[in-house]
DNA sequence: TGTACATCAGTGAACGCGCGTTCACTGATGTAC
DNA sequence: TGTACATCAGTGAACGCGCGTTCACTGATGTAC
C-alpha cells in the first residue's frame, strides 16, 4: 500500500534529515575535514555502522551536506530577488538585494558557507552534482542583468584586445544574451562579492570594518556600478 | 664561545626549518585541520615527542606556518612593488602589478594559501602575533593610494552619508593622509582582490574562467579604477 | 483476513589504523673554573 | 689545557582517545497470495 510504503519511506527521509542536521551541527564544531560518522551516529544514539544504511562513505553524506548549503544559498538568492521584482525595485536595487541576501545567508550559516566557499576538503573532490546547485546565486545576478539590459541597456566598459575572446565565449557559453564586457565583469563581480563576504566571515575585517552593515551595501553598491547597472 | 653557542643554535634553527617544510608539506595532502605532528616526525625520521623541543604543541606549529606564510606572500607583494617603482610605473601600473604578485605566490602555494585565507581551522585561534604579518599586502596597497593622492590625487567616488563616520574612521586609523572615501574603496578592493584569487585557486571558475591570466589582469585593473587610480 | 516470505534498519564485534601529549631516561654538546 | 657540571636534543613507552569500514546477525515492518 502506498501508505505503509510511505510510512517506511518517510520514517528514512527523516532518520536522513536528522543525520544531515547533527552533521550540520558538527561542522560548526570540528569543521569539514573532522567531520565523523562515528560522532554523529554516537550524537544520535545509533551504532556508527547503522549510518552505512542511509549514506554509503563519509565522502557521500559530505557531498550531500554541499549541496544542501548550495541549494539553500541558493534559495536565499532567489527568494530575495523574487520580493525585489515583487516591489518593483529596478534592476541595481535588485543587485543590492541579492548581495544582502547572500552575506545574510553566509552570516547565519557560517559554517556551511566555509563548507562551499571555504578551502576545498583535502583528500574530497565535489562530484559533478553540486555544479548545478552551486550555480544557482550567479543564475540570479545574471538574470538581472539580463533583465536590465534588454530594457534599458547596461553601461559598458570595454575590455582589453587581448581579453575580447575570452569574454566573447564567456558571454556566449554562460550568458547568453548579454554583451562580452558584461560577461566579463560580472564573473568579477561574482568573485568579488564571495571575496567580501568571506572576508567579513573568516575574521580579516576584524579591526578594520566595523559598521560592516553599511560597508557592505555601500561595497554592493558599488559592484552594481561595476557590472553595468545604474540607480535612477 | 660564539661558535659553539653558534653551533647548537645553528643545528636548532635547521631542524625548526625542517620541521617546518615538513609540515607544509603535509598540508598540501591533508590540509591544516589534519596537521600531525606524528606524522611530521616520522617523515623526518623523529620520535613524535622530539618534536616538543622545538613547538610546545601542534597550534605553535600552525600559527609559526601561518606566520611564514603571510611573511612570504608580504615579501611577495612588497618585492614586486620595488620593482615596479625601479621601473618608473606609475601607481595605477604599480596597484595592478601588486595584485599579479599576490595571485603568481597564491598560485605558486596555494595550501599555504588556503592556511591563511581559506576557512579557519577550527578550534584553533590565531595569536596577535599574527596581525602584523597579516598586514603586509595591505600596507602596500595603501603605499601606493598614498604616493599617488600626494602626488597626483585621486578620484573620488562619494560614500553615503551614513557611512561617512566610518569612512572617516577607516581612514583616520589605518591609512592616515587618505580620504575617507578613497579608505572604504580600498578595503573593498582587498577583499575583493581576494575573492578573485581564492575563486580560482579554490576551483569557482573551473567551467567558466579559462583565460585566467588576461582575465585578472583586466580584473586587477578595474579593482585600480575602483579606488580611484588612473592610468595615463 | 491470515500466513509465508522478503525487505530493510539497526546491532555489536572486529580490523587496522592514527592522534596529541607526558614522562623518566640517555648521551652528546657546551660552559665555567 | 683539563675537568666537573649544566644544558639540551632526542628516545621509547605509555595514557587515553578517536577514526572509517566490514560483516554476520536479529527482529521489526511491509508484500503477495
Amino acid at each position: 500500500m502506498t501508505t505503509a510504503q510511505g510510512a517506511r519511506a518517510r520514517a528514512r527521509m527523516e532518520v536522513t534529515a536528522a543525520i544531515k542536521d547533527e552533521a550540520r551541527r558538527q561542522l560548526a564544531a570540528e569543521g569539514a575535514a573532522k567531520l565523523s560518522l562515528r560522532a554523529v551516529a554516537r550524537e544520535l544514539g545509533m551504532v556508527s555502522s547503522a549510518l552505512y544504511r542511509y549514506f554509503p562513505s563519509r565522502d557521500d553524506l559530505l557531498t550531500a551536506l554541499i549541496i544542501d548549503a548550495y541549494d539553500s544559498l541558493g534559495e536565499a538568492a532567489e527568494a530575495a530577488h523574487v520580493t525585489a521584482v515583487a516591489a518593483d525595485a529596478v534592476p541595481a536595487q535588485r543587485w543590492v538585494t541579492v548581495c544582502e541576501a547572500v552575506r545574510g545567508w553566509a552570516l547565519a550559516h557560517p559554517h556551511e558557507y566555509a563548507l562551499i566557499y571555504g578551502s576545498p576538503v583535502p583528500g574530497y573532490s565535489a562530484p559533478d552534482t553540486t555544479i548545478q546547485p552551486a550555480a544557482r546565486v550567479a543564475l540570479v545576478l545574471i538574470g538581472i542583468l539580463l533583465d536590465a539590459f534588454e530594457r534599458r541597456g547596461l553601461a559598458r566598459t570595454p575590455v582589453p584586445a587581448d581579453l575580447a575572446p575570452e569574454a566573447r565565449r564567456m558571454a556566449d557559453e554562460l550568458m547568453p544574451g548579454l554583451p562580452a564586457e558584461v560577461a566579463v565583469a560580472m564573473a568579477a563581480a561574482w568573485a568579488q562579492l564571495f571575496g567580501l563576504v568571506g572576508f567579513e566571515l573568516f575574521g580579516q575585517f576584524k579591526g578594520v570594518v566595523e559598521d560592516r552593515d553599511r560597508f557592505f551595501r555601500h561595497a554592493a553598491t558599488q559592484l552594481a556600478h561595476g557590472v553595468g547597472l545604474v540607480f535612477p
